[in-house]
RNA sequence: GGAGAGGUAGCAAAGCGGCCAAAUGCACCUGACUGUAAAUCAGGCGUCUUACGACUUCGAAGGUUCAAAUCCUUCCCUCUCCA
């Protein structure tokens, strides 16, 4: 049955009786989901939902991706507690741009409709917004988490935000939405617009929400600003990588929210060779099998018999003789030069795979040199 | 409009005239151990200099002092209570 599937990895579908009324209508159902365009790699945790999306559209539906320019520009409440500056509308446009590119590698553009919320929210006059803001009231407000915590806590809350679900609501009122998909976070949103819609006569929307994909460090939520991501854009290296360097206890939730693998399977492998399956599933899907395989071949290589990447970056420099703090800050390695000379106090820098011990030490650049730091970060050296 | 509290490094939070480049925790980085896992341990975590050291940081700008994150003045911002 359609419902069964379509709850599959959902932490939430309110209310459950309303969506099986609208699939017995037979039609189509109009699935919105926004997109805020000002951090414009996806990552895993967005995938979480962009599958769902699939989903549905495989089922028929259709999927409307909003993508939420106008709010953009205004700049929007984070859960992080501080406000975000506002995007240009360049940016907005460029972001949008990259965004479409990357959703597109899951979604099928052909049968999904992108629209922008600044078509019909510029066209709003103050007095629209006042009627809108007077529809909501401020103890309701506060029952967002993210605002109490605030409001306990003695920390700033604009009033803008509270403009904010109100907006993202409206944008349902507008499109008419049968259903809107989001993260858990967005659950608050996503019933205001609920209520908006009953308020403007329109039959309200019913809500899925869908768990959030903690990122690489196991506890945040995966996010840029948190650099705890693992980007669908990354080269293949890259993904499989960071996830053989995730936790065990994480891979098992990566598994059961990314893949269709039985997690009664995963447990009988050697957590190693499931990281590692894992990695290949994901590299898989956005690039090839083959890319996949290479992989893991070039990981194995690289950290199991401690072989050379592939491809390393060649940088080449003036200098024919360079001091080794200079070269690893030059080469890109350290952000400064103190920082390069903690490195190699800690013997965390090496030259031809020798490692470096005294900081006073001069490279010689007459040869191709590889220099690297830590476990990951390699580099050609020559002088030019 | 009135009264009070506060703004310290990525975050949280000490310090309240010299011993403060600033305790502590988290995050992060390096090393050891491993499966680039977890846990643990060791070290580090402003910039510049080979080094002694020098220079710039505690909301902003001025001032007092031999010496200021610490005292004073003005300004900006946040919060609480009253109206």
């Amino acid at each position: 049955m359609q419902l069964e599937n379509i709850k599959r990895n959902c932490v939430e579908l309110l209310p459950e009786d309303e969506l099986i009324e609208k699939l017995k209508r037979g039609k189509p159902l109009k699935v919105k989901w926004g997109a805020d365009p000002s951090a414009p790699d996806i990552h895993l945790g967005h995938t979480v939902v962009l599958n769902k999306l699939k989903q549905l559209q495989d089922l028929g539906h259709e999927i409307i991706f909003l993508i939420g320019d106008f709010t953009a520009m205004i700049g929007d409440p984070t859960g992080k507690s501080e406000t975000r500056k506002p995007l240009t509308k360049a940016e907005v446009e460029r972001n949008s741009k990259t965004y479409q590119d990357q959703v597109f590698k899951i979604l099928d553009k052909k049968k999904t409709k992108v629209v922008y919320n600044s078509h019909w929210l510029s066209k709003l006059k103050i007095e629209d917004v006042i009627n809108l803001a007077g529809k909501y009231t401020v103890a309701r407000m506060l029952e967002r988490d993210d605002f109490m915590n605030r409001f306990e806590k003695e920390r700033p809350i604009s009033i803008h935000e509270f403009l904010y679900p109100l907006i993202q609501g409206y944008d349902s009122v507008h499109l008419k939405a049968d259903i809107e998909v989001g993260g858990t976070d967005q659950k608050f949103n996503m019933l205001v617009g609920r209520e908006l819609m009953r308020e403007f006569k329109e039959e309200p929307q019913v809500i899925i929400t869908l768990p959030l994909l903690e990122g690489t460090d196991g506890v945040q939520k995966m996010s840029k600003s948190l650099n705890n991501y693992i980007g669908i854009t990354e080269p293949p290296t890259e993904i499989f990588g960071k996830t053989m360097s995730i936790s065990d206890t994480l891979m098992l939730r990566y598994y059961e929210l990314l893949t269709d693998v039985p997690l009664e399977e995963v447990k009988l492998m050697h957590p190693k060779d499931a990281k590692a399956q894992l990695g290949k599933i994901l590299v898989a899907r956005f690039y090839s099998e083959a890319q996949a395989m290479a992989a893991e071949a070039g990981f194995e290589s690289v950290f199991s018999r401690g072989n050379l990447p592939e491809e390393v970056k060649l940088i080449t420099l003036k200098e024919k003789k360079i001091p080794i703090v200079k070269l690893v800050a030059e080469a890109g390695l350290a952000p400064s030069a103190s920082e390069a000379k903690r490195l190699i106090k800690q013997g965390g820098v090496r030259v031809d795979d020798k490692v470096i011990n005294d900081e006073k030490e001069v490279i010689d650049l007459k040869t191709e040199k590889v220099l690297n730091v830590g476990k990951r970060k390699f580099v050609k050296v020559i002088c030019e």
